[in-house]
RNA sequence: GCCCCCUUCGUCUAUCGGCUAGGACACCGGGUUCUCAUCCCGGAAAGAGGGGUUCGAUUCCCCUAGGGGGUGCCA
């Protein structure tokens, strides 16, 4: 079993998405996780697609499921496993678990075929002895008991009864009592018979049951150690009666055939792992070190559904984050270096990620960090790279689709560093088209103010002479400040507005001369005209 | 209903019996800067509640509450 020639153990970790409609941000954390923890420890990562429910598994999704993991850079080992194409193998193992008398057939209902079922073992390693049961029952309800388990009904606070019904395994030592405390039934320590399917019981007026009851335990590397009682755990079918075999076997089957050492999955597949361990037993091997994830809840605390059209991974790239920070980010829920690190390199994470250190309470995202991230990100890209994204952003609008390349260029340069998400790139607009919307507060109180015209016009005749260029700008810029008397910088928003019809951006002198004298002069013309106070028509 | 699991600032988290409970995002103040962002400094902000165990509990145990998962011939 994945042993390497040092007799250690070869970590195999996969992740197993079943194709239907869009990845989930908790799936993709899911797998970026078995992705770390394999890098980590130098095993190997194995994508499984399972597609065996092929009314609801599409190309389509798969399709996406591949752009997914590519964009995260979670590279995977060996070929990829469909399991629509083992079907006849899991088919096989169902009918060995038969003929063994760890399986059996379950009766057929009319026109269709039998399902088979998964018996919980009589015995089993798992298992742990827990002490003596004692459960009131309800006695207008019968007991059942067969090979195929034990059915009662519990009372409830108000009397009625309750069905339950659990396996066979679950009840050893079964006794059951009626009102007078007579022994209506007893299991016995060997239920051979029951077992074998030779004999069922129905039993009335039941009151009182009693058993040794037993546990199935597993040790959880994130939950740590897991039990549940055995007759609260139900045989599994693993066959339908269509003749197709469930989730539960497939997936087992699978896991053994892959070697799969470590299963880093959900949270929602705990009660599973109880039965699952089983399957591997009875199917003659060792079950894999199993770490269940936690759960991504939404920003309402909630489980992310499909409503919550955020959760898609191709979501996040379509509203401009990077692959880097939403994989850091990820990282970051549920887990934690143990120090005050977070930003964190892919090579750091692999180096330092364990699955111990995995939180067990679920987290919810953080938009607004998730976007402070992103920003750090964006800020250390290549130029050119960033360039491409920043790009493919721009020509989403109709005035960025044919862009000067040296100016583009230059524009990047000059704001990347202040560039959080791609999106945000819709404010420069300014340096590429001249239909511009100015904003009205900054034109109140930048441009509106008294004094401001004079200094503009001043500042558009002599700018027409000076070398465009960031010293000479910024000097002449000056002059007239201090001909004016203000105080240096006094000028540069009221500049800014009428250049760049917004109050924010980038040093004024650099984007200044980016803009281009011809731009600037007529944009300081039609403030001039437009946008400022006239003194001569000046309020009433 | 029953079963399993979870619970530290609004959010993500650190803490593995000694805590003046640390960091990050967001928020608020101040500084730097021509604006914004960055950057720097500061502030407000947490152990769900109740019982134990202990010299000492956020840390261990129990109960309650709240949340999540499961309870399919879905995966």
């Amino acid at each position: 079993m994945g042993r390497s020639e040092f007799g250690v153990m070869t970590v195999r970790v996969r992740f197993a998405p079943s194709p239907t409609g869009h990845v989930h941000i908790g799936n993709i954390r899911a797998a970026i996780f078995n992705w770390l923890f394999a890098r980590h420890r130098g095993g190997e990562f194995l994508l499984r697609v399972e597609d065996t429910d092929l009314e609801r598994s599409t190309d389509e999704a798969k399709e996406t499921l591949r752009e997914a993991m590519a964009w995260l850079k979670l590279d995977i080992d060996g070929e990829v496993m469909h399991q629509s194409q083992r079907r006849t193998a899991h088919l096989a193992a169902a009918g060995e678990l038969e003929a063994s008398g760890a399986a059996y057939a379950l009766p057929s209902e009319a026109g269709k075929g039998a399902a088979v079922c998964f018996r919980m073992p009589w015995m089993a390693d798992v298992y742990e002895p827990v002490g003596p049961a004692h459960l009131t029952v309800h006695p207008d309800v019968p007991v059942t008991i067969s090979h195929a388990g034990v059915q009662y009904a519990m009372v409830s606070k108000k009397g009625k009864p309750v069905e339950e019904s659990g396996c066979l395994a679950g009840f050893k030592g079964l006794r059951l009592f009626d009102a007078d405390d007579h022994c209506l039934y007893d299991l016995g320590a060997q239920p051979d018979t029951v077992l074998a399917g030779k004999a069922e019981f129905t039993v009335e007026h039941v009151v009182r049951m009693e058993f040794e009851r037993r546990q199935v335990v597993f040790e959880d590397l994130i939950k740590g150690r897991m039990t549940k009682p055995l007759d609260g755990i139900k045989d599994l079918v693993i066959v339908r009666s269509s003749g197709a075999p469930v989730f539960h076997l497939a997936n087992v089957c699978d896991d053994a055939v892959q070697e799969i050492t470590h299963i880093v999955r959900g949270d929602d597949h705990v009660e599973n792992t109880f039965r699952h361990v089983l399957l591997f037993a009875a199917l003659g091997h060792t079950p894999p070190v199993y770490a269940h994830l936690p759960m991504i809840v939404n920003a309402q605390g909630k489980p992310y559904s499909k409503r919550d059209g955020d959760a898609y991974v191709g979501d996040f790239k379509a509203r401009g984050f990077d692959p880097d920070a939403l994989f850091n980010y990820l990282t970051l829920l549920g887990w934690a270096p143990g120090d005050d690190r977070e930003k964190l390199s892919r090579e750091d994470l692999v180096s330092i990620f364990t699955l111990e250190r995995v939180r067990s309470a679920p987290s919810q995202m953080d938009l607004k960090k998730l976007a402070h991230m992103n920003g750090l990100y964006l800020a250390e890209l290549p130029l050119e790279t960033f360039m491409a994204s920043a790009r493919t952003e721009l020509a989403k609008h109709d005035w960025g689709r044919e862009v000067d390349e040296k100016l583009f260029r230059e524009v990047c340069a000059l704001l990347q560093s202040r560039t959080q998400l791609y999106p945000d790139v819709a404010v420069w607009k300014y340096f590429f088209s001249d239909e511009l919307e100015y904003d009205p507060k900054g034109v109140r109180k930048f441009l509106q103010k008294e004094g401001v015209v004079q200094m503009l016009t001043a500042l558009r005749q002599r700018l027409a002479d000076v070398d465009f260029e960031e010293n000479a700008v910024e000097s002449l810029i000056h002059e007239i400040e201090r001909e004016n008397e203000i105080k240096e910088g006094k000028l540069n928003q009221p500049i800014r507005v009428a250049v760049t019809a917004t109050p924010i951006g980038a040093g004024l002198y650099e984007t200044m001369v980016l803009l281009g004298r011809e731009r600037v002069l007529t944009r300081l013309d039609y403030a001039i005209a437009n946008l400022c106070d006239r003194e001569e028509q000046s309020s009433p």
